[in-house]
DNA sequence: GAGTGGTCTAGACCACGGT
DNA sequence: CCGTGGTCTAGACCACTCC
């Protein structure tokens, strides 16, 4: 029996097959069944590395044509998009935060359109700094639609963050995240005591419950000092 | 019998308790047998769907302890770095390559470190400039590992841009990326037809082929006209 | 129409990790 | 120790899609 052909050993061995160039780019490489067979495995086994080369962009998948390698070509990667105050005390420093504007207002256009609202809705108009020690480190400008967030209305955010208290209070289901790099505004420049066109980082948010959106946020770091980091690792054995 | 319970259905349900507030943040939801009974279906049915939950980042999985709510707190983001002719065809741009510089040297400290070299081994060193129509897009700068690819010695690169040609001559089985904002040096600006100081985009990419280190490249674009996407569906049925 | 992937099932054994 | 998740199996039926 010598223990069973698990679906990592799988994987390692259809990923060395394509690295020593057994199976070429483009090429279709068995069915489920027979490598089931080739590998002495059941058939869900293979289904299941298969699937997952397939998600991580090795393979691609469709029914009745096959199962064909088109590993590279999807460089797609996954980042994690930090909690501020996680990532300010992972490094060390001190997490503050302040709240330098809020305000209740009727959606105008550019936000009514992000929040997908239909008619002048109220929306919560939000501007808060986080610091890493005395540095400000992100500056947060948020609207939130009030019409899927009531609870925000009595929410004074000088004590915590819309970002955390949105995590606590409200489920989400969907995210939309938008990087971009720009010159700093002469606003963003004073908030983050840098230079007028001083480069920065943008990260900007769009969440959903269901088909309702919540909030639409940007966050704007000092590009001098933040950057965001993937790392996808297959795992595989040395050889 | 009336169709079997997918382990679509069991994620839709999972999320929909999650955001009508029955289990909130932190919660131990019921065991894989339990919910099976529930809800009518084998375990391995449930296995996969709180699987795939768990990779979503909206549970936590641990032996023993069981399966956790912890939805929200993990903001991760599948990114596709884009492939740049296809990005710029895709946009109905006419696609252009141009080789600014090749030189084999010895690899010096801050890309030795890098391409993870022991000793002054000999790397290629590229310059290439991307144009979107007669507009610059992306300034590419590329060192690769000539012990691991060594036929990149005789390739010229003149006709075909070191992306392309290592998408079709190595694999590849790990990669990092590094994204951040920076201002435009005089050489960059000068490149890309901007100012100087112009923010730009920049991603980094180190690929690897088992242990082995292929390249690292740094990809600049004009911060103006560059945006990273994600979108993360959790595909919910309406209710 | 027929072949391929997509999924479900029922049962089994294993491995990790709290107690 | 022993409960929970992690995985494999063998078999079955279905759904898409290419020919």
């Amino acid at each position: 029996m010598s223990g069973s052909v698990t679906y990592m050993d799988i994987k390692t061995e259809i990923v060395g097959r394509i690295r020593r160039g057994d199976w070429p780019l483009d090429t279709i490489i068995p069915g489920e069944v027979e490598l089931a067979a080739q590998l002495g495995c059941a058939r869900a086994t293979v289904n299941r590395a298969l699937r997952e080369l397939a998600d991580e962009g090795v393979v691609e998948r469709r029914r009745k044509a096959g199962t064909r390698v088109v590993a590279g070509q999807n460089r797609s990667a996954r980042i994690d998009i930090p909690v501020i105050r996680t990532q300010i005390e992972a490094a060390g420093a001190h997490y503050r935060y302040e709240l330098r504007k809020r305000k209740i207002v009727a959606a105008r256009d550019p936000i009514r359109a992000r929040l997908d609202l239909q008619s002048d809705q109220e929306v919560l108009s939000l501007e808060c700094l986080h610091f890493a020690g005395d540095a400000p480190y992100q500056l947060e400008v948020r609207w939130i639609n009030l019409a899927a967030v009531p609870a925000a209305r009595d929410e004074p955010f000088e004590q915590i963050g819309p970002n955390e208290w949105l995590l606590r209070e409200k489920p989400l289901t969907d995210a939309e995240h938008v990087m971009s790099a720009g010159n700093a505004t002469k606003h963003q420049a004073s908030a983050l005591h840098i230079e007028e066109r001083d480069a920065v980082f943008i990260v900007e948010r769009r969440t959903w419950l269901g088909a309702e959106t919540i909030t639409w946020v940007r966050l704007v770091h000092v590009g001098a000092t933040f950057q965001l980091r993937s790392r996808n690792l297959q795992q595989l054995e040395t050889d």
